[in-house]
DNA sequence: TGCAGTGTTGCTTC
DNA sequence: CGAAGCAACACTGC
């Protein structure tokens, strides 16, 4: 799912259900198989230490911080979300019942809203239960998901989030700012440093096929053969994208559900993404979408307007 | 049927 | 040093 709109859409409505609830109970089946290390739930060790910590704790209220979802707890705790590539966040009254397949196996199942009932909630992997008898519920199929516990005096010290650059969306992003930012990687290409989480945080995949789409600007090109006003026009269109996200309840492309279960609709917006072979629908140009591999990542652009 | 591809990131390798 | 490859997992589509 989760480039910025998609996760501070997801944020934004966290914000609205949670602040007040008390935590009265912690669930997941995250095994600690792979990738565990120990700064993480999938940790048995750690993840019985964080359930311990955050039972019993009441939310203030939720955030974000590029990708992350941030859950404030009364006593300076944080629940730090990554949702990774197919995560999402749900909120709701669910059932919790063993599988028939295996004794010790459960599943959630949701009972209302009626929009949470969606093939993704087999996927459910991690539950947090409130005093009101509501539930979040992490859906993520491909288990990619990070979660842990911060102090949230010191975020911005954290592993986690340390290493973000600057929130586009804030009014402290100024084109200097951008500037001085991508001039860290002159001779990285406009995409790869676009999704550069370190340069600047929120921008994904889809996302910046689009602002490039939008700015005319080649994917490969490199930052230092931008001309200054090609820059302005890319600063000031990530803006407007990012926020166009938001507007549109984020990309339901693939998994993306909002808190509710409800899908977003900025798919049906697209201009580049995934439209590989499709004639381009800027106007007057007849150029053809085309897909090659930026970066390790495949990248969709008009071969005719979009210039290196 | 099988394999390339998928929104992310961070570690390893060259 | 940077760039590229790959792994973590489960599913879809060609």
């Amino acid at each position: 799912m989760p480039e910025l709109p998609e996760v501070h859409t997801t944020a934004t409505g966290l914000q609205k259900v949670l602040p007040g609830l008390k935590i009265v109970d912690v669930w997941t089946d995250y095994n600690s198989s792979f990738y565990a290390g120990k700064d993480n739930i999938k940790d048995k060790k750690y993840f019985k230490k964080f359930r311990i910590q955050i039972i019993g704790k009441k939310v203030i209220g939720a955030g974000r911080r590029g990708k992350n979802v941030l859950i404030h707890l009364k006593d300076d705790f944080t629940i730090l979300v990554h949702m990774k590539m197919t995560g999402h966040i749900l909120y709701g009254t669910y059932r919790r019942v063993k599988s028939r397949k295996s004794i010790k196996s459960i599943k959630w199942d949701p009972v209302e809203p009626e929009t949470l009932k969606d093939p993704f909630n087999r996927f459910i992997h991690f539950v947090i239960t409130f005093s009101n008898g509501k539930c979040l519920a992490l859906s993520d199929m491909r288990k990619f998901a990070k979660i842990t516990l911060l102090k949230t005096s010191t975020i911005d010290e954290s592993l986690d989030t340390k290493h973000l650059g600057p929130e586009p969306l804030e009014k402290n992003f100024t084109f200097e700012v951008f500037k001085k930012q991508l001039n860290k990687k002159p001779s990285g290409k406009i995409k790869t440093v676009l999704m550069d989480q370190s340069l600047v945080s929120g921008i994904g995949n889809i996302y910046s096929d689009e602002i490039l789409w939008k700015t005319g600007i080649h994917p490969l090109k490199c930052v230092k053969n931008i001309s200054n006003s090609n820059l302005k026009k890319i600063y000031e269109t990530v803006k407007i994208i990012l926020r166009k996200g938001i507007d549109f309840g984020g990309d339901s492309m693939s998994d993306y559900r909002n808190i509710h279960g409800e899908k977003g609709n900025f798919q049906h917006k697209h201009q580049a993404y995934r439209k590989t072979g499709e004639k381009c629908s800027k106007k007057n140009c007849e150029g053809i979408i085309v897909r090659i591999k930026v970066g390790g990542r495949s990248a969709h652009f008009c071969s005719t307007h979009q210039k290196i």
